[in-house]
DNA sequence: CGCATCGCTCCTAAGAGCGATGCGGTGCTTTAGT
């Protein structure tokens, strides 16, 4: 197809599609619905932007974040595509209304789950020709979803009162029970799906025990006294992200800030900008940091904590190498870490007595729908627990099941979401603590690929990894520290 | 579960010591209006 070439250069000014690019579009440009799943880097914004730009019509990009729309529609911008913009909660009311009332005008827009459901909205974006309903970073389907932003799962809804205008998911990591979640919630009828591998074979992997928190602390600064910068330290609280930042200030000789959700967006813009511009060393972040995040230089990304899934860590630790170049990717595991995770996913759903008084009270009401503000003020609801109540309650309703039987079904959901969400961090732990396989091989092998070649430098089993290799063919002798084994071996291979 | 924090106790005071309590991650949205 000559003429895609030609839209690309006129547009975008490139000459060349990057791999698999070509055929997304080809696709999407015939109206399938395409489920896509693209390494970080390969240039998956342009599969719907090319298009939009082509086809008549308006084409609607769901992304999760604000600050990702209104990244994207400023590069855009700069690239002379000005008939775009971000429908969301920054715009002033006016803004709002112009855009509304001017949708026929643009070609691109970003929208948040959350928003596209307001009544106007849906209304006015209803009225128009939509010819391609984009849904970015659709992992979030499946990962936020079913709990955290359960507007997510009322996309194939949405997309039904637009007319089901053709849909392309697109994502970096999604295992094949993930992909599965993400296609039946999305309602995606005979899609065509691409898949890259997950592999990043510039990047080795390493798993290191430690004994507890004391020795997990001293275990960082040794590894921080060595690895190349920047990097990243992921930890599972916004309180521990702080006290480690405030450590390595104080026990090396590093820059260090920490970055978590609980900042300020001012503090959180601040730290990103100064990491992205290579002024700080070392980010300790919770999950907050990352989506949207494209420094191609990272060098180490480091789990003090781990994640809940293996797709969370693939997505943190390809944030490292994007360039290319080596890099490591290094978890430190402890027993002691088991609990908190367990913790996290108990504290998602609301507990079963709070279920059980918020039953009685809505009955008490006789009110047909529950709201989030009733739950919230008449029940003691946590908001993220009242809206997750809520969507299935109203679920339950708007299929005019019997009445009565909605405590049930929702008990019955948090069973099941419980199931799955513990089944995956077990699989993560698993792959922590299987010290007999390469890691690569299970970690290509939980996202159904084979491991075809393995790179130089691979995993800690492989012996490949050269701080690995030290620990591992040379006992050190017991008197040597942690410090002085790494500094000697990287004197030794520099 | 494990840790940090709170408030109580002691009673000359301040601050140490105690048990009880609660917190722990991810983000969107939100009024009025020519």
């Amino acid at each position: 197809m000559k003429m895609l070439e030609h839209y690309l250069y006129k547009y975008f000014s490139y000459t060349t599609f990057k791999e698999k690019q070509q055929e997304i579009i080809e696709e999407v440009m015939t109206k399938r619905n395409v489920f896509a799943m693209l390494a970080t880097g390969s240039g998956k914004s342009l599969c719907y932007q090319l298009p939009a730009l082509i086809n008549e019509g308006l084409t609607i990009v769901i992304s999760p974040l604000l600050a990702l729309m209104e990244n994207q529609v400023q590069e855009l911008k700069q690239k002379g595509i000005k008939r775009t913009a971000a429908y969301n909660s920054f715009l002033s009311f006016k803004e709002k209304k112009y855009i509304l009332s001017n949708l026929s005008s643009y070609k691109i827009l970003y929208i948040s789950p959350e928003s596209i459901q307001q009544h106007d909205v849906l209304y006015q974006l209803a009225k128009q020709n939509i010819s391609l309903f984009a849904v970015d970073e659709a992992h979030c389907i499946s990962q936020w979803g079913h709990e955290f932003r359960t507007d997510y799962l009322k996309l194939s809804n949405i997309r039904d009162v637009l007319g089901a205008p053709p849909c392309l998911a697109l994502t970096a990591s999604a295992a094949p029970e993930v992909q599965n979640d993400i296609l039946q919630q999305l309602q995606l009828k005979d899609p065509v799906i691409f898949c890259d591998s997950i592999d990043r074979r510039n990047i080795s992997i390493e798993v290191v025990p430690a004994s507890n928190e004391e020795e997990k602390k001293k275990v960082l600064i040794d590894f921080l006294n060595v690895l190349p910068m920047p990097g990243m330290v992921y930890v599972s609280s916004r309180k521990k992200a702080e006290k480690l930042s405030i450590m390595i200030k104080e026990e090396t000789a590093l820059t260090a800030f920490s970055y978590h959700g609980g900042m300020t967006q001012e503090d959180r813009n601040l730290i990103q900008q100064q990491f992205l511009e290579g002024e700080t060393n070392v980010i300790c972040c919770t999950n907050a940091f990352g989506m949207g995040i494209n420094k191609p230089d990272i060098r180490f990304v480091l789990h003090y904590n781990y994640p809940k899934d293996l797709e969370s860590y693939i997505q943190e630790i390809g944030r490292a190498g994007r360039d290319g170049f080596p890099s490591t990717a290094i978890l430190l595991r402890s027993n002691e870490d088991k609990i908190f995770p367990r913790r996290l996913i108990e504290n998602e759903f609301p507990a079963e007595n709070q279920i059980n008084e918020a039953s009685i009270e809505i009955e008490k009401n006789a009110q047909q729908k529950c709201s989030e503000q009733f739950l919230m003020e008449r029940c003691g609801f946590e908001e993220t627990h009242a809206r997750f109540f809520t969507h299935y309650w109203n679920e339950w309703h708007n299929h005019s099941h019997k009445l009565n039987e909605v405590k049930e079904y929702i008990l019955k959901i948090i069973d099941k979401r419980k199931g799955w969400k513990f089944t995956k961090l077990k699989q993560m732990e698993e792959w922590i603590w299987n010290d007999d396989t390469c890691r690569r091989k299970r970690l290509l092998e939980y996202f159904g690929e084979k491991q075809l070649t393995k790179p130089e430098q691979c995993c800690g089993i492989c012996g490949a990894d050269p701080l690995k290799k030290e620990r591992h063919i040379k006992k050190p002798s017991k008197n040597m520290t942690w410090k002085d084994r790494l500094a000697s071996l990287f004197h030794q291979c520099s």
